[in-house]
DNA sequence: CTGAGACCTGATTCAGGATTCAGGTTGGCG
DNA sequence: CGCCAACCTGAATCCTGAATCAGGTCTCAG
């Protein structure tokens, strides 16, 4: 949706130009993510990255290009960071509490650059909703699959719960980790934690079916 | 924070005065909700309003002023909005669907005019933390309240269900409101009634203490 | 050593857009 | 009427910043 793609770059060849690119990438991220697309120029970002302001028209055709890759990298970071946090837990609120709190770290670790996933939004509109999706997607499928091992209530629409929660990570990352610049509180992770449990278990099941993992 | 307010203009005398700058407004609300911030130009709003270019400086000092007003505007229509839905209701349930329901009603009246808001967050992000604190703020009271009432659950943390809930609400509306142009689907919207009874109301407590209101 | 790629540079171009200003127009009151 | 304050106007100004381009400079295979 809305945007010609300008004619993309030829990836470099040489270890030098592969180099000079990856500065570029980890300039944008520090650039856009402090200043803000619009705000933050190209000039801004050669000189943070140590190049001549031509040379980032050598890898990207045009500033909202190397936008665009930021996006893919950061929705590729996260959820490989909640992926790996995820992993070996088989109950599936122990999963979202620990999918939570990588979220969280996430956003910790790269402050500045998750608002560059928010800015995505009047940058290019089909990109931030990409973003979405993708992560839904991930998201309704744990949460069907759990569904069927009865650890979270059948009467549940799978897509409806996966973007509630999205949208209680973004708040809480909002509220605790930009706003206060750390984790939540301990009283609001504890409420967080009995929110998750007794919207998601099915009734009448125990807190927690399973002492250990499975 | 992060801005130093230009001298602000005298509001008009007359009435041909007043109705020309709420032309402006109006524009504003237009042009800045369909294009963004950064995108739409002062001569598409004054051209949207009517009004001479030079117009629009006789009532404000420049373009951030204008959006600022709108972005005030919107929170206290859409916080009268929610109030006026909740009124008259005694179960915080209940109040929590209806506000819920006011939100998408907004959202879809107003379809442009909610991005404003998101956009603040780059544009001035003193006034996008004003919004939802402002709008958290009333949040917190109302539930603390139905704490005491006996309505919701004693063990959570008011500010921390405040925002789990507008985080709910905003990736619904986005969802439903801004991607598929309607409100919540009938299977979405069931999950969420479930998901707020079965997270606030006390344990043990009837789904609904009370058949009718008080 | 050496030449052909591959890579780098930053002053310059240029379009877009916020803001100004020098001069109208309007409407109501004495 | 006659006049003044309050309003209105949009071409011109001025600045910002994305994108270009006419040359360099590196580097390594032969």
């Amino acid at each position: 949706m809305g945007r010609v793609a300008a004619a993309a770059r030829p990836l470099p060849v040489t270890a030098r130009g592969q180099r000079t690119r990856q500065k570029l990438i980890d300039a944008a991220e520090h650039v856009f993510g402090g200043a803000g697309y619009h705000e933050a120029g190209i000039a801004e970002l050669t000189q943070c990255a140590g190049v001549g302001l031509g040379t980032f028209y050598l890898y990207f055709p045009d500033k909202h290009s190397i936008f665009a890759d930021l996006v893919r990298t950061l929705n590729h970071r996260l959820r490989a960071d909640i992926q790996a946090a995820i992993g070996g837990l088989d109950d599936r609120v122990d999963q979202e509490i620990a999918g939570f709190d990588a979220f969280f770290e996430f956003l910790e670790r790269h402050r500045n650059l998750y608002q560059v996933i928010r800015q995505a939004e009047s940058v290019d509109p089909s990109l931030h909703r990409w973003h979405y999706e993708t992560m839904a997607k991930g998201y309704v499928r744990g949460l069907r699959a759990a569904q069927v091992r009865g650890q979270i209530s059948k009467d549940l629409d799978p897509e409806a719960v996966a973007f509630a929660l999205m949208g209680v990570a973004e708040a809480f990352g909002m509220r605790w980790v930009h706003w206060d610049k750390k984790r939540p509180s301990a009283a609001a992770r504890r409420s967080l934690r009995l929110l998750i449990e007794r919207a998601l278990r099915p009734l009448g099941s125990a807190a927690r079916p399973s002492g250990k993992k499975a």
